[in-house]
DNA sequence: CTTATAATGTACGTATGCGTACTATTTTAA
DNA sequence: TTAAAATAGTACGCATACGTACATTATAAG
Protein backbone atom coordinates (compact mmCIF):
# COMPACT_ATOMS: atom_id res chain seq x y z
CA UNK A 1 0.00 0.00 0.00
CA UNK A 2 1.61 3.56 -1.05
CA UNK A 3 1.56 6.22 1.31
CA UNK A 4 -0.52 8.89 1.16
CA UNK A 5 -0.15 10.97 4.39
CA UNK A 6 2.79 12.92 3.59
CA UNK A 7 0.77 14.25 0.50
CA UNK A 8 -2.16 15.10 2.18
CA UNK A 9 -0.17 16.74 5.10
CA UNK A 10 0.84 18.81 2.21
CA UNK A 11 -1.88 19.33 1.02
CA UNK A 12 -3.91 20.72 4.46
CA UNK A 13 -0.64 22.43 5.27
CA UNK A 14 0.05 24.13 1.97
CA UNK A 15 -3.93 25.56 2.25
CA UNK A 16 -3.92 26.49 5.70
CA UNK A 17 -0.81 28.43 5.51
CA UNK A 18 -2.61 30.35 1.74
CA UNK A 19 -5.59 30.71 4.20
CA UNK A 20 -3.92 32.17 7.08
CA UNK A 21 -1.54 34.35 4.80
CA UNK A 22 -4.88 36.11 2.92
CA UNK A 23 -7.27 36.30 5.43
CA UNK A 24 -4.61 38.51 7.54
CA UNK A 25 -4.48 40.84 4.76
CA UNK A 26 -8.39 40.75 4.37
CA UNK A 27 -9.06 41.30 8.49
CA UNK A 28 -6.88 44.54 7.63
CA UNK A 29 -9.03 45.67 5.15
CA UNK A 30 -11.87 45.27 7.17
CA UNK A 31 -13.54 42.41 5.67
CA UNK A 32 -13.62 38.77 6.64
CA UNK A 33 -13.01 36.21 4.20
CA UNK A 34 -16.61 35.24 2.70
CA UNK A 35 -17.30 38.72 2.93
CA UNK A 36 -14.05 39.29 0.92
CA UNK A 37 -14.94 37.16 -1.87
CA UNK A 38 -18.60 38.36 -2.39
CA UNK A 39 -17.59 41.43 -2.83
CA UNK A 40 -14.92 40.35 -5.27
CA UNK A 41 -17.29 38.40 -7.15
CA UNK A 42 -20.25 40.87 -7.17
CA UNK A 43 -17.71 43.55 -8.23
CA UNK A 44 -18.37 44.92 -11.66
CA UNK A 45 -21.37 43.03 -12.93
CA UNK A 46 -24.99 43.86 -12.84
CA UNK A 47 -25.71 41.72 -9.53
CA UNK A 48 -26.22 37.92 -9.18
CA UNK A 49 -28.46 35.30 -7.33
CA UNK A 50 -27.16 33.54 -4.53
CA UNK A 51 -26.80 30.48 -6.49
CA UNK A 52 -24.55 32.03 -8.48
CA UNK A 53 -22.71 33.54 -5.81
CA UNK A 54 -22.18 30.29 -4.08
CA UNK A 55 -21.00 28.52 -7.05
CA UNK A 56 -18.20 31.44 -7.39
CA UNK A 57 -17.33 31.30 -4.06
CA UNK A 58 -17.71 27.86 -2.94
CA UNK A 59 -20.33 28.62 0.08
CA UNK A 60 -22.82 26.80 0.59
CA UNK A 61 -26.34 28.58 0.65
CA UNK A 62 -26.89 28.40 4.20
CA UNK A 63 -23.35 29.91 4.93
CA UNK A 64 -24.12 32.55 2.31
CA UNK A 65 -27.54 33.83 3.55
CA UNK A 66 -24.95 34.67 7.07
CA UNK A 67 -22.85 36.66 4.73
CA UNK A 68 -25.08 38.60 2.82
CA UNK A 69 -27.10 39.60 6.00
CA UNK A 70 -24.25 41.16 7.75
CA UNK A 71 -23.05 43.18 4.57
CA UNK A 72 -26.56 44.08 4.29
CA UNK A 73 -26.09 45.09 8.12
CA UNK A 74 -23.08 46.92 6.68
CA UNK A 75 -24.88 48.53 3.77
CA UNK A 76 -22.42 46.90 1.21
CA UNK A 77 -25.25 44.71 -0.73
CA UNK A 78 -28.68 44.85 -1.16
CA UNK A 79 -31.11 41.97 -2.10
CA UNK A 80 -33.98 42.53 -4.85
CA UNK A 81 -36.57 40.89 -6.38
CA UNK A 82 -35.57 38.57 -9.37
CA UNK A 83 -38.45 39.57 -11.43
CA UNK A 84 -37.18 36.76 -13.77
CA UNK A 85 -37.56 34.26 -11.12
CA UNK A 86 -39.63 34.98 -8.04
CA UNK A 87 -38.05 31.90 -6.26
CA UNK A 88 -34.55 33.34 -6.82
CA UNK A 89 -33.40 36.78 -5.44
CA UNK A 90 -30.89 39.28 -6.67
CA UNK A 91 -27.89 40.97 -5.07
CA UNK A 92 -26.53 43.65 -6.09
CA UNK A 93 -23.52 45.99 -4.60
CA UNK A 94 -24.94 49.50 -3.25
CA UNK A 95 -22.45 52.54 -3.92
CA UNK A 96 -20.48 51.66 -0.33
CA UNK A 97 -19.95 48.27 -1.88
CA UNK A 98 -18.63 49.15 -5.22
CA UNK A 99 -16.11 51.70 -3.01
CA UNK A 100 -15.16 48.68 -0.64
CA UNK A 101 -14.84 46.57 -3.94
CA UNK A 102 -12.16 49.53 -5.48
CA UNK A 103 -10.61 49.61 -1.87
CA UNK A 104 -9.91 45.94 -1.58
CA UNK A 105 -9.92 43.64 -4.64
CA UNK A 106 -7.24 45.18 -6.63
CA UNK A 107 -5.08 46.04 -3.05
CA UNK A 108 -5.59 41.92 -1.98
CA UNK A 109 -4.53 40.77 -5.22
CA UNK A 110 -1.73 43.06 -5.56
CA UNK A 111 -0.84 41.64 -2.07
CA UNK A 112 -0.82 38.18 -3.15
CA UNK A 113 0.88 39.01 -6.54
CA UNK A 114 4.12 40.06 -3.99
CA UNK A 115 4.59 36.41 -3.04
CA UNK A 116 3.60 34.64 -6.11
CA UNK A 117 6.13 36.14 -7.81
CA UNK A 118 8.28 34.21 -6.38
CA UNK A 119 6.85 31.36 -8.39
CA UNK A 120 7.58 31.19 -12.70
CA UNK A 121 4.83 30.73 -15.27
CA UNK A 122 6.24 27.43 -15.73
CA UNK A 123 6.27 26.11 -11.65
CA UNK A 124 2.67 28.07 -11.58
CA UNK A 125 1.31 25.49 -14.33
CA UNK A 126 2.84 22.62 -12.78
CA UNK A 127 1.49 23.09 -9.40
CA UNK A 128 -2.00 23.62 -11.09
CA UNK A 129 -1.58 20.79 -13.07
CA UNK A 130 -0.29 18.26 -10.04
CA UNK A 131 -3.67 19.47 -7.95
CA UNK A 132 -6.19 19.19 -10.94
CA UNK A 133 -4.45 15.14 -11.04
CA UNK A 134 -5.12 14.86 -7.38
CA UNK A 135 -8.35 16.53 -7.32
CA UNK A 136 -9.37 14.40 -10.10
CA UNK A 137 -9.62 11.14 -7.57
CA UNK A 138 -12.20 12.67 -5.11
CA UNK B 1 2.16 40.03 -14.07
CA UNK B 2 2.24 36.54 -13.74
CA UNK B 3 -1.22 34.76 -13.29
CA UNK B 4 -1.59 33.22 -10.16
CA UNK B 5 -5.38 33.12 -9.58
CA UNK B 6 -6.02 29.35 -11.88
CA UNK B 7 -3.22 27.83 -9.06
CA UNK B 8 -5.13 29.21 -6.00
CA UNK B 9 -8.24 28.13 -7.49
CA UNK B 10 -6.98 24.72 -7.94
CA UNK B 11 -5.60 24.71 -4.67
CA UNK B 12 -8.57 25.64 -2.36
CA UNK B 13 -11.28 23.43 -4.82
CA UNK B 14 -8.59 20.62 -4.32
CA UNK B 15 -8.52 20.90 -0.78
CA UNK B 16 -12.44 21.12 -0.44
CA UNK B 17 -12.86 17.89 -2.67
CA UNK B 18 -10.50 16.34 0.11
CA UNK B 19 -12.36 18.08 2.99
CA UNK B 20 -15.68 16.91 1.89
CA UNK B 21 -14.80 13.47 0.49
CA UNK B 22 -13.30 12.90 3.79
CA UNK B 23 -15.51 14.62 6.43
CA UNK B 24 -18.46 12.23 4.87
CA UNK B 25 -16.88 8.88 5.63
CA UNK B 26 -15.76 10.28 9.50
CA UNK B 27 -19.27 11.47 10.45
CA UNK B 28 -20.64 8.17 9.02
CA UNK B 29 -18.32 6.87 11.70
CA UNK B 30 -20.41 9.04 14.30
CA UNK B 31 -17.41 11.29 14.52
CA UNK B 32 -16.70 15.06 13.23
CA UNK B 33 -13.12 15.77 11.61
CA UNK B 34 -11.82 17.38 14.71
CA UNK B 35 -12.96 14.78 16.38
CA UNK B 36 -11.35 12.23 14.86
CA UNK B 37 -8.15 13.98 14.18
CA UNK B 38 -8.14 14.04 17.96
CA UNK B 39 -8.92 10.22 18.51
CA UNK B 40 -6.37 9.73 15.79
CA UNK B 41 -3.60 11.59 17.43
CA UNK B 42 -4.21 10.14 20.84
CA UNK B 43 -4.55 6.62 19.53
CA UNK B 44 -1.39 4.18 20.84
CA UNK B 45 -0.01 7.06 23.01
CA UNK B 46 0.24 7.82 26.92
CA UNK B 47 -1.51 10.73 26.72
CA UNK B 48 -0.82 14.53 25.30
CA UNK B 49 -1.41 18.08 26.45
CA UNK B 50 -3.56 20.25 24.54
CA UNK B 51 -0.49 22.09 22.95
CA UNK B 52 0.93 18.94 21.59
CA UNK B 53 -2.42 18.08 20.19
CA UNK B 54 -3.10 21.28 18.43
CA UNK B 55 0.69 21.06 16.87
CA UNK B 56 -0.12 17.95 15.27
CA UNK B 57 -3.72 18.45 14.59
CA UNK B 58 -2.80 22.25 13.68
CA UNK B 59 -5.82 23.17 15.62
CA UNK B 60 -5.60 26.51 17.59
CA UNK B 61 -6.01 26.32 21.41
CA UNK B 62 -9.51 27.81 21.68
CA UNK B 63 -11.03 25.28 19.22
CA UNK B 64 -9.34 22.17 20.83
CA UNK B 65 -10.76 23.05 23.89
CA UNK B 66 -14.55 22.90 22.45
CA UNK B 67 -13.32 19.49 20.67
CA UNK B 68 -12.46 18.29 23.87
CA UNK B 69 -15.20 19.09 25.83
CA UNK B 70 -16.99 17.36 23.54
CA UNK B 71 -14.92 14.29 23.34
CA UNK B 72 -15.03 14.29 27.11
CA UNK B 73 -18.87 14.57 26.94
CA UNK B 74 -19.14 11.38 25.25
CA UNK B 75 -16.61 9.88 27.71
CA UNK B 76 -13.90 9.67 25.05
CA UNK B 77 -10.86 11.19 26.50
CA UNK B 78 -10.20 11.94 30.16
CA UNK B 79 -8.44 15.23 31.29
CA UNK B 80 -5.55 14.47 34.19
CA UNK B 81 -3.61 16.86 36.15
CA UNK B 82 0.20 16.94 34.28
CA UNK B 83 2.31 16.53 37.34
CA UNK B 84 5.15 17.90 35.58
CA UNK B 85 3.63 21.19 34.81
CA UNK B 86 0.58 22.40 36.77
CA UNK B 87 -0.52 25.11 33.88
CA UNK B 88 -0.92 21.96 31.50
CA UNK B 89 -3.25 18.71 31.45
CA UNK B 90 -2.83 15.16 30.28
CA UNK B 91 -5.26 14.67 27.18
CA UNK B 92 -6.14 10.77 27.48
CA UNK B 93 -7.96 8.56 25.58
CA UNK B 94 -10.72 6.51 27.76
CA UNK B 95 -11.57 2.76 27.10
CA UNK B 96 -14.30 4.01 25.14
CA UNK B 97 -12.12 6.51 23.14
CA UNK B 98 -9.04 3.15 22.38
CA UNK B 99 -12.36 1.29 21.07
CA UNK B 100 -13.46 4.00 19.06
CA UNK B 101 -9.93 4.47 17.60
CA UNK B 102 -9.52 1.12 16.89
CA UNK B 103 -13.28 1.52 15.00
CA UNK B 104 -12.12 4.26 13.08
CA UNK B 105 -8.99 4.99 12.54
CA UNK B 106 -7.91 2.44 10.33
CA UNK B 107 -11.13 2.16 8.51
CA UNK B 108 -10.84 5.84 7.28
CA UNK B 109 -7.24 5.10 5.94
CA UNK B 110 -8.75 2.32 4.48
CA UNK B 111 -11.54 4.44 2.70
CA UNK B 112 -8.77 6.75 1.74
CA UNK B 113 -6.48 4.33 0.21
CA UNK B 114 -9.40 3.01 -2.34
CA UNK B 115 -8.85 6.56 -4.35
CA UNK B 116 -5.05 7.52 -3.55
CA UNK B 117 -4.70 3.95 -4.95
CA UNK B 118 -5.06 5.71 -8.10
CA UNK B 119 -1.95 7.53 -8.10
CA UNK B 120 1.26 6.18 -8.33
CA UNK B 121 3.85 6.73 -5.75
CA UNK B 122 6.01 8.63 -8.44
CA UNK B 123 2.63 11.23 -8.83
CA UNK B 124 2.03 11.19 -5.27
CA UNK B 125 5.42 12.23 -4.70
CA UNK B 126 5.52 14.78 -7.51
CA UNK B 127 2.18 16.63 -5.87
CA UNK B 128 3.74 16.64 -2.52
CA UNK B 129 6.83 17.99 -4.11
CA UNK B 130 5.14 20.55 -5.70
CA UNK B 131 3.34 21.30 -2.93
CA UNK B 132 5.66 22.02 -0.79
CA UNK B 133 6.46 24.71 -3.57
CA UNK B 134 3.77 26.45 -2.99
CA UNK B 135 3.75 26.18 0.60
CA UNK B 136 7.11 28.26 0.82
CA UNK B 137 5.94 31.29 -0.68
CA UNK B 138 3.66 32.25 2.09
C1' DC C 1 14.66 36.00 46.21
C1' DT C 2 11.48 38.91 43.92
C1' DT C 3 9.52 40.77 40.07
C1' DA C 4 8.68 40.97 35.14
C1' DT C 5 7.75 38.00 31.41
C1' DA C 6 6.26 33.84 29.21
C1' DA C 7 3.54 29.70 28.73
C1' DT C 8 -0.86 26.70 29.34
C1' DG C 9 -5.45 26.15 29.00
C1' DT C 10 -10.32 28.15 29.46
C1' DA C 11 -14.02 31.60 28.58
C1' DC C 12 -16.30 34.24 25.42
C1' DG C 13 -17.84 36.73 21.20
C1' DT C 14 -18.23 36.81 16.22
C1' DA C 15 -18.28 34.51 11.88
C1' DT C 16 -18.30 30.78 9.14
C1' DG C 17 -19.47 25.79 7.50
C1' DC C 18 -22.79 22.49 6.79
C1' DG C 19 -26.93 19.59 7.21
C1' DT C 20 -32.00 19.42 7.68
C1' DA C 21 -36.34 21.38 7.55
C1' DC C 22 -39.36 24.79 5.62
C1' DT C 23 -41.79 28.24 2.45
C1' DA C 24 -42.52 29.97 -1.97
C1' DT C 25 -42.24 29.38 -6.70
C1' DT C 26 -41.32 26.96 -11.04
C1' DT C 27 -40.98 23.01 -13.91
C1' DT C 28 -42.04 18.34 -15.17
C1' DA C 29 -45.21 14.68 -16.13
C1' DA C 30 -49.11 12.02 -16.01
C1' DT D 1 -53.93 20.77 -16.63
C1' DT D 2 -53.04 19.66 -12.36
C1' DA D 3 -50.46 17.05 -9.00
C1' DA D 4 -45.63 15.67 -8.09
C1' DA D 5 -40.92 16.82 -8.23
C1' DA D 6 -37.34 20.18 -8.47
C1' DT D 7 -35.29 24.75 -7.31
C1' DA D 8 -34.18 29.23 -4.54
C1' DG D 9 -33.47 31.11 -0.48
C1' DT D 10 -34.12 31.38 4.70
C1' DA D 11 -34.26 29.48 9.48
C1' DC D 12 -32.12 26.91 12.79
C1' DG D 13 -28.94 23.89 15.36
C1' DC D 14 -24.38 22.09 16.08
C1' DA D 15 -19.46 22.25 15.56
C1' DT D 16 -15.55 24.46 14.30
C1' DA D 17 -12.23 28.61 13.67
C1' DC D 18 -9.98 32.28 15.62
C1' DG D 19 -8.93 36.46 18.26
C1' DT D 20 -8.77 38.63 22.83
C1' DA D 21 -8.96 38.51 27.60
C1' DC D 22 -8.17 35.96 31.67
C1' DA D 23 -6.37 32.97 35.74
C1' DT D 24 -2.77 29.93 37.01
C1' DT D 25 1.79 28.39 36.99
C1' DA D 26 6.64 28.48 35.37
C1' DT D 27 10.87 30.74 34.10
C1' DA D 28 14.13 34.54 33.52
C1' DA D 29 16.20 38.95 34.90
C1' DG D 30 17.87 41.78 38.35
Amino acid sequence: MTNFLPTLRALVRTYQAFDNFSSHHIKSLGLTTGQFDVIATLGNTQGMTCGEIGEKTLMVKGTLTGVLDRLEAKAMIVRVENPKDKRSTLIKLTALGEKTFKDTFQPHLDYLSQVFSKLSDKELEAIEKNLQKLNSIF
